[in-house]
DNA sequence: AAATATTGAATTGTGTCCAAAGTGATTCTA
DNA sequence: TAGAATCACTTTGGACACAATTCAATATTT
């Protein structure tokens, strides 16, 4: 398995702040995967009784995880409804690029201080297993990996709360790639991560500057293109119009 | 009462995206307050029990309030410890306002760009509050109320994420006013606040970005200037430097 | 036949109970 | 008397049971 870098999402301070059992931790961090890497589309319902059984606890414990996720904004939780997996809108979704870009960028020069050789080459080799996660169509651990690298990057800071920012920043955002935009557009074009390793290598901030805000515009941009999806209230208009385009059933 | 602007911190977004009873919203807001005015000082536990009695419901309503809270780094929850009243390190302090900058610097542009006269108003009225109440002497009020106007000046980018991450960094900001610095030090002497809102109101981008990042190195000057408070592991130097300056006892 | 009211199953919210871990004082020993 | 081990007490963690609410399907009425 290789010297395989400290690359989880999540979890950023599991055992630190915030009371956890072991047990706890791992059916968090089993959701937390399950969304993120979209083995769970948008929408769906985690009743606490299903999950309760699956992990063989009680809703208690099941209970304590779907808030943590709940804050964290991957799942939805409404009075008396239960949870869901998180649907962002187009405007959280607008507003989530918008922070990265904000903290990502402002972030930039403390990074480039930061970042010595040995960080570099964790760095890199985040890098290589998102392409050969690429290379073998992997898409799901593509999109994974390539949150971490930008989660890693933030970590060069030094800056916790930043990171754990970005850390939900990221998780969100791979929430927005699988509600909004195709599967393969999002993930697979984007891996210029090789890049912006070598314009922090050369000290240059301005450069990797730019290069994050161009970056994040670029995946937002492929991402984000469907502008507002039809609202539960114009579901008449919807089925009007298909009634216009097939004027006679059969 | 007057037409007292809806400058409320935290529970932004109470009754939307997390489950929440009114009777818990309560119980987390009077928390909240609480802490955040440093009516209960850091390091403070906080007994389920105790609580539970206080506000007449159940140990578990109690818990889910203090998890919120843990998540929001107000208060420490250790395996089997309990709960206490988060203490900022001083590197998280650090963090916490090297977070500030970068996100209220950066975000200015949109709070300029959406900044309508109505707006301003409410945040001029925000500061009027804030002066009555320093100088009437409620430092406590006049912490909140100038957090308040951070938050609501980031508000008005539109970014509810950005929003909330300040919400957040803003009380953990009064966690560490409490912790490190003296109390009039911190709050009264940087009430410069209606300089900013009338910058804004120029248009000046670059200004008001400057104004903020110097305002906010302003207070964390004044807040922060303990460098670094005695590890737990060199208590023994310092007994032993203690020991060094008075020989013999009594 | 369509719209509304009702009823019942399923799911969540809340309070209580019991076991486990921590805390502090007491006692015993050297 | 100082130190260490033990024991009782307090507090937390997890599971269970009951009450309240929602949602859907059926029945009723116009």
């Amino acid at each position: 398995m290789g010297k395989r870098a400290s690359a989880e999402l999540g979890s950023a301070r599991a055992d630190e702040g915030l009371g956890g059992n072991g047990r706890d931790e791992a059916i968090y961090r089993n959701l937390f995967v399950a969304i993120v890497e979209n083995h769970l589309a948008p929408g769906t319902k985690l009743p606490e009784d299903t999950l309760a059984e699956t992990y063989g606890v009680s809703r208690t414990s099941i209970r304590k995880v779907l808030q943590r996720l709940a804050h964290e904004r991957l799942v939805d939780v409404r009075l008396n409804r239960g949870a869901s997996v998180a649907q962002p809108s187009v405007g959280e979704a607008r507003d989530i690029f918008s922070a990265r870009r904000i903290i990502e960028c402002g972030a930039i020069p403390q990074v480039v201080a930061k970042a010595t050789p040995t960080a570099l080459e964790t760095l890199r080799d985040l890098v290589r297993r998102e392409h050969a996660a690429q290379d073998r169509g992997d898409w799901r651990e593509s999109i994974y990996l390539s949150g971490a690298f930008h989660v890693e990057l933030m970590r060069l800071s030094g800056n916790e709360t930043l990171t754990d920012f970005l850390t939900q920043l990221v998780s969100r955002s791979s929430l927005v790639i699988a509600t909004y935009g195709s599967p393969q557009t999002a993930s697979c074009r984007h891996s210029e991560h090789d890049d912006v390793i070598e314009i922090i290598a050369g000290g240059d901030v301005d450069g990797a500057t730019r290069w994050m805000d161009r970056h994040l515009r670029d995946v937002e941009r492929t991402v984000v293109l469907v502008e507002e999806e039809p609202a539960p209230s114009d579901l008449k208009k919807i089925l009007e119009e298909v009634a216009q385009r097939r004027p006679k059933l059969r």
